[in-house]
DNA sequence: TATTGTTATACTCTATAACTATA
DNA sequence: TATAGTTATAGAGTATAACAATA
Protein backbone atom coordinates (compact mmCIF):
# COMPACT_ATOMS: atom_id res chain seq x y z
CA UNK A 1 0.00 0.00 0.00
CA UNK A 2 2.58 2.70 1.18
CA UNK A 3 4.60 1.54 -2.22
CA UNK A 4 1.45 2.29 -4.62
CA UNK A 5 0.84 5.30 -2.87
CA UNK A 6 4.46 6.51 -3.34
CA UNK A 7 4.75 5.19 -6.84
CA UNK A 8 1.15 7.26 -7.79
CA UNK A 9 2.04 10.23 -5.79
CA UNK A 10 5.20 10.51 -8.12
CA UNK A 11 3.33 9.58 -11.37
CA UNK A 12 1.28 12.77 -10.63
CA UNK A 13 4.54 14.78 -9.29
CA UNK A 14 6.20 14.43 -12.53
CA UNK A 15 3.68 15.96 -14.49
CA UNK A 16 2.90 18.50 -11.49
CA UNK A 17 6.87 19.86 -11.77
CA UNK A 18 6.18 20.09 -15.75
CA UNK A 19 3.31 22.05 -16.26
CA UNK A 20 3.65 24.47 -12.77
CA UNK A 21 7.19 24.92 -14.47
CA UNK A 22 5.91 27.87 -15.83
CA UNK A 23 4.37 29.29 -12.43
CA UNK A 24 8.00 28.81 -10.70
CA UNK A 25 6.45 26.31 -8.38
CA UNK A 26 7.70 23.29 -6.71
CA UNK A 27 4.98 20.63 -5.20
CA UNK A 28 5.99 21.98 -1.95
CA UNK A 29 5.91 25.89 -2.42
CA UNK A 30 2.69 25.00 -4.47
CA UNK A 31 1.11 23.78 -1.05
CA UNK A 32 2.72 26.13 0.96
CA UNK A 33 1.35 29.18 -1.37
CA UNK A 34 -2.32 27.24 -1.21
CA UNK A 35 -2.54 27.23 1.64
CA UNK A 36 -1.84 30.59 2.63
CA UNK A 37 -3.79 31.84 -0.34
CA UNK A 38 -6.68 30.08 1.49
CA UNK A 39 -5.88 31.03 4.74
CA UNK A 40 -4.69 34.42 5.12
CA UNK A 41 -2.30 35.11 7.78
CA UNK A 42 -1.66 31.84 8.97
CA UNK A 43 2.05 31.40 10.82
CA UNK A 44 5.06 29.37 9.46
CA UNK A 45 4.40 27.14 13.20
CA UNK A 46 0.90 26.35 11.38
CA UNK A 47 2.03 25.85 7.93
CA UNK A 48 4.52 23.28 9.58
CA UNK A 49 1.70 21.12 11.32
CA UNK A 50 -0.49 21.29 8.44
CA UNK A 51 1.42 20.35 5.53
CA UNK A 52 4.14 18.23 7.90
CA UNK A 53 6.94 20.44 7.16
CA UNK A 54 9.91 21.12 9.57
CA UNK A 55 10.63 24.68 10.44
CA UNK A 56 14.04 25.18 9.18
CA UNK A 57 13.57 23.81 5.80
CA UNK A 58 10.36 26.14 5.57
CA UNK A 59 12.25 28.99 6.57
CA UNK A 60 14.23 29.66 3.00
CA UNK A 61 10.46 28.92 1.36
CA UNK A 62 9.09 31.56 2.73
CA UNK A 63 11.54 34.12 1.93
CA UNK A 64 11.91 32.92 -1.25
CA UNK A 65 8.04 33.80 -2.23
CA UNK A 66 8.27 36.54 -0.03
CA UNK A 67 11.39 38.25 -2.50
CA UNK A 68 9.14 36.95 -5.63
CA UNK A 69 6.21 39.50 -4.23
CA UNK A 70 3.94 36.66 -3.86
CA UNK A 71 3.27 37.02 -0.33
CA UNK A 72 3.27 39.41 2.65
CA UNK A 73 4.71 39.26 6.36
CA UNK A 74 3.27 41.14 8.72
CA UNK A 75 3.30 41.26 12.40
CA UNK A 76 0.47 38.54 14.53
CA UNK A 77 -2.37 40.73 15.70
CA UNK A 78 -1.93 38.98 19.49
CA UNK A 79 1.63 37.39 19.48
CA UNK A 80 4.98 39.36 19.27
CA UNK A 81 6.54 35.87 18.29
CA UNK A 82 4.83 35.17 15.39
CA UNK A 83 4.68 36.23 11.94
CA UNK A 84 1.71 36.48 9.65
CA UNK A 85 1.58 35.60 6.11
CA UNK A 86 -0.54 36.99 4.03
CA UNK A 87 -0.93 36.34 -0.27
CA UNK A 88 0.04 39.64 -2.17
CA UNK A 89 -2.45 40.71 -4.95
CA UNK A 90 -0.20 38.97 -7.02
CA UNK A 91 0.18 36.10 -4.85
CA UNK A 92 -3.21 35.44 -5.40
CA UNK A 93 -3.80 36.13 -9.31
CA UNK A 94 -0.70 33.74 -9.74
CA UNK A 95 -2.41 31.09 -7.30
CA UNK A 96 -5.77 31.00 -9.85
CA UNK A 97 -3.97 30.22 -12.55
CA UNK A 98 -1.89 27.35 -10.46
CA UNK A 99 -4.71 25.63 -8.96
CA UNK A 100 -6.67 25.15 -12.50
CA UNK A 101 -3.23 24.70 -13.70
CA UNK A 102 -3.31 21.97 -10.83
CA UNK A 103 -6.59 20.92 -11.50
CA UNK A 104 -6.80 20.20 -14.92
CA UNK A 105 -3.52 18.52 -14.60
CA UNK A 106 -4.62 15.89 -12.17
CA UNK A 107 -7.37 15.36 -13.69
CA UNK A 108 -5.62 14.31 -16.70
CA UNK A 109 -3.43 12.36 -14.68
CA UNK A 110 -6.41 9.99 -13.63
CA UNK A 111 -7.88 10.05 -16.76
CA UNK A 112 -8.63 6.25 -16.33
CA UNK A 113 -10.72 7.06 -13.41
CA UNK A 114 -13.85 8.69 -12.88
CA UNK A 115 -15.45 11.48 -11.05
CA UNK A 116 -16.64 9.28 -8.58
CA UNK A 117 -13.76 7.16 -8.39
CA UNK A 118 -11.61 10.21 -8.16
CA UNK A 119 -13.70 10.84 -4.93
CA UNK A 120 -12.98 7.46 -3.10
CA UNK A 121 -9.66 7.44 -3.50
CA UNK A 122 -9.02 10.75 -1.96
CA UNK A 123 -11.33 9.84 0.67
CA UNK A 124 -9.44 6.20 1.31
CA UNK A 125 -5.77 8.11 1.48
CA UNK A 126 -7.41 10.89 3.86
CA UNK A 127 -8.72 8.27 6.07
CA UNK A 128 -5.22 6.95 6.34
CA UNK A 129 -3.13 9.94 7.02
CA UNK A 130 -5.33 12.14 8.81
CA UNK B 1 -4.45 14.39 -5.30
CA UNK B 2 -0.93 13.84 -5.57
CA UNK B 3 -0.46 15.70 -2.49
CA UNK B 4 -2.92 13.06 -0.53
CA UNK B 5 -0.80 9.86 -2.02
CA UNK B 6 2.36 11.38 -0.79
CA UNK B 7 1.02 11.84 2.95
CA UNK B 8 -0.74 8.64 2.74
CA UNK B 9 2.69 7.06 1.49
CA UNK B 10 4.80 8.83 4.19
CA UNK B 11 2.35 8.04 7.23
CA UNK B 12 2.76 3.91 5.68
CA UNK B 13 6.65 4.69 5.55
CA UNK B 14 7.45 5.77 8.79
CA UNK B 15 5.48 2.98 10.50
CA UNK B 16 6.80 0.59 8.04
CA UNK B 17 10.62 2.09 9.01
CA UNK B 18 9.94 1.18 12.89
CA UNK B 19 8.76 -2.33 12.25
CA UNK B 20 11.09 -3.47 9.76
CA UNK B 21 14.26 -1.85 11.19
CA UNK B 22 14.99 -5.01 13.01
CA UNK B 23 15.31 -6.91 9.51
CA UNK B 24 17.83 -3.87 8.70
CA UNK B 25 15.11 -3.39 5.40
CA UNK B 26 14.28 -0.16 4.46
CA UNK B 27 11.37 0.44 2.12
CA UNK B 28 13.61 0.20 -0.82
CA UNK B 29 15.50 -2.83 0.34
CA UNK B 30 12.19 -4.75 1.14
CA UNK B 31 10.89 -3.76 -2.28
CA UNK B 32 14.11 -5.31 -4.05
CA UNK B 33 14.41 -8.50 -2.03
CA UNK B 34 11.04 -9.20 -2.31
CA UNK B 35 11.27 -8.80 -6.26
CA UNK B 36 14.33 -10.74 -6.09
CA UNK B 37 12.40 -13.61 -4.06
CA UNK B 38 9.56 -14.15 -6.14
CA UNK B 39 11.69 -13.06 -9.46
CA UNK B 40 15.00 -15.26 -9.16
CA UNK B 41 17.59 -14.67 -11.51
CA UNK B 42 16.01 -10.77 -11.98
CA UNK B 43 18.59 -8.63 -13.52
CA UNK B 44 19.36 -5.27 -11.87
CA UNK B 45 17.98 -3.55 -14.94
CA UNK B 46 14.73 -5.44 -14.59
CA UNK B 47 14.65 -4.20 -10.97
CA UNK B 48 15.25 -0.60 -12.05
CA UNK B 49 12.43 -1.08 -14.38
CA UNK B 50 10.12 -2.66 -12.32
CA UNK B 51 10.46 -0.27 -8.91
CA UNK B 52 11.53 3.19 -11.08
CA UNK B 53 15.11 3.38 -9.96
CA UNK B 54 18.12 4.08 -11.40
CA UNK B 55 21.21 1.83 -11.72
CA UNK B 56 23.56 3.64 -9.95
CA UNK B 57 21.48 3.90 -6.94
CA UNK B 58 21.25 0.25 -6.93
CA UNK B 59 24.71 -1.38 -6.95
CA UNK B 60 24.92 -0.19 -3.55
CA UNK B 61 21.87 -1.63 -2.09
CA UNK B 62 22.44 -4.96 -4.07
CA UNK B 63 26.12 -4.72 -2.73
CA UNK B 64 25.07 -4.95 0.80
CA UNK B 65 22.23 -7.53 0.32
CA UNK B 66 24.92 -9.39 -1.09
CA UNK B 67 27.49 -8.68 1.93
CA UNK B 68 24.73 -9.72 3.78
CA UNK B 69 24.22 -12.84 2.75
CA UNK B 70 20.81 -12.30 1.44
CA UNK B 71 21.46 -12.60 -1.93
CA UNK B 72 23.85 -14.29 -4.77
CA UNK B 73 24.90 -12.95 -7.66
CA UNK B 74 24.87 -15.69 -10.80
CA UNK B 75 26.02 -15.34 -14.06
CA UNK B 76 23.21 -14.78 -16.47
CA UNK B 77 22.45 -17.85 -18.83
CA UNK B 78 22.45 -16.31 -21.96
CA UNK B 79 24.02 -12.47 -21.45
CA UNK B 80 27.55 -12.26 -20.10
CA UNK B 81 27.07 -8.59 -19.49
CA UNK B 82 24.02 -9.34 -17.07
CA UNK B 83 24.08 -10.97 -13.64
CA UNK B 84 21.51 -12.49 -12.26
CA UNK B 85 20.34 -11.95 -8.73
CA UNK B 86 19.27 -15.15 -6.82
CA UNK B 87 17.97 -14.88 -2.50
CA UNK B 88 19.96 -17.25 -0.55
CA UNK B 89 18.10 -19.10 1.69
CA UNK B 90 18.94 -17.14 4.69
CA UNK B 91 16.99 -14.06 2.38
CA UNK B 92 13.98 -16.41 1.55
CA UNK B 93 13.62 -17.14 5.04
CA UNK B 94 14.03 -13.18 5.95
CA UNK B 95 11.24 -12.42 3.58
CA UNK B 96 9.05 -14.83 4.62
CA UNK B 97 9.00 -13.12 8.28
CA UNK B 98 9.64 -9.36 6.58
CA UNK B 99 6.61 -9.85 4.06
CA UNK B 100 4.16 -10.68 7.22
CA UNK B 101 5.14 -7.77 9.22
CA UNK B 102 4.58 -5.37 6.23
CA UNK B 103 1.53 -7.59 5.50
CA UNK B 104 0.38 -6.76 9.29
CA UNK B 105 1.47 -3.20 9.39
CA UNK B 106 -0.80 -2.23 6.62
CA UNK B 107 -3.80 -3.60 7.61
CA UNK B 108 -2.90 -1.75 10.83
CA UNK B 109 -2.43 1.75 9.09
CA UNK B 110 -5.29 1.11 7.27
CA UNK B 111 -7.38 0.03 9.87
CA UNK B 112 -10.13 2.69 9.08
CA UNK B 113 -10.34 0.97 5.70
CA UNK B 114 -12.64 -2.47 4.87
CA UNK B 115 -10.64 -5.10 3.48
CA UNK B 116 -13.01 -4.52 0.11
CA UNK B 117 -11.63 -0.74 0.50
CA UNK B 118 -8.12 -1.60 0.90
CA UNK B 119 -8.93 -3.77 -2.01
CA UNK B 120 -10.64 -0.45 -4.11
CA UNK B 121 -7.36 1.56 -2.93
CA UNK B 122 -4.91 -0.61 -4.00
CA UNK B 123 -6.95 -0.96 -7.69
CA UNK B 124 -7.24 2.92 -8.15
CA UNK B 125 -3.97 3.68 -7.09
CA UNK B 126 -2.29 1.62 -10.03
CA UNK B 127 -4.47 3.11 -12.34
CA UNK B 128 -2.73 6.17 -11.65
CA UNK B 129 0.73 5.05 -11.95
CA UNK B 130 0.57 1.41 -14.11
C1' DT C 1 9.72 27.42 31.29
C1' DA C 2 7.65 27.01 26.63
C1' DT C 3 7.13 28.61 21.85
C1' DT C 4 8.22 31.19 17.24
C1' DG C 5 11.34 31.88 13.98
C1' DT C 6 15.98 31.31 12.61
C1' DT C 7 20.94 29.59 11.52
C1' DA C 8 24.11 26.13 10.67
C1' DT C 9 24.86 21.70 9.43
C1' DA C 10 24.57 16.73 8.65
C1' DC C 11 22.35 13.05 6.48
C1' DT C 12 19.71 10.74 2.97
C1' DC C 13 17.75 10.40 -1.46
C1' DT C 14 17.87 11.21 -6.27
C1' DA C 15 20.03 12.50 -10.67
C1' DT C 16 23.76 12.99 -14.37
C1' DA C 17 28.02 11.97 -16.85
C1' DA C 18 31.32 8.85 -18.05
C1' DC C 19 33.70 4.42 -18.00
C1' DT C 20 34.20 -1.20 -18.93
C1' DA C 21 32.81 -5.17 -20.67
C1' DT C 22 29.75 -7.69 -23.55
C1' DA C 23 26.00 -8.04 -27.25
C1' DT D 1 26.30 0.83 -32.10
C1' DA D 2 23.64 -0.46 -28.08
C1' DT D 3 23.11 -2.41 -23.44
C1' DA D 4 24.42 -4.12 -18.35
C1' DG D 5 26.78 -2.86 -14.64
C1' DT D 6 29.68 0.35 -12.31
C1' DT D 7 32.08 4.72 -10.44
C1' DA D 8 32.20 9.31 -9.07
C1' DT D 9 29.80 13.21 -8.03
C1' DA D 10 26.33 16.80 -7.93
C1' DG D 11 21.91 18.29 -6.41
C1' DA D 12 17.61 18.14 -3.81
C1' DG D 13 15.18 16.83 0.14
C1' DT D 14 14.99 15.93 5.06
C1' DA D 15 16.82 15.84 9.73
C1' DT D 16 18.82 17.50 14.43
C1' DA D 17 20.93 20.91 17.61
C1' DA D 18 21.23 25.33 19.19
C1' DC D 19 20.20 30.29 19.47
C1' DA D 20 17.46 34.99 20.15
C1' DA D 21 13.08 37.08 20.97
C1' DT D 22 8.67 36.77 22.99
C1' DA D 23 4.89 34.38 25.70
Amino acid sequence: MGYNARRAALSIIELFLERLAPYGLKPVDFSVMSTIHHNPGVTSRQLCAALNLLPPNLVGLIQSLEARGLIERKPHPHDGRAVGLHPTDQGIALMQQAEQTASDLEVEKTSRLTAAQRKTLLDLLQKIYL
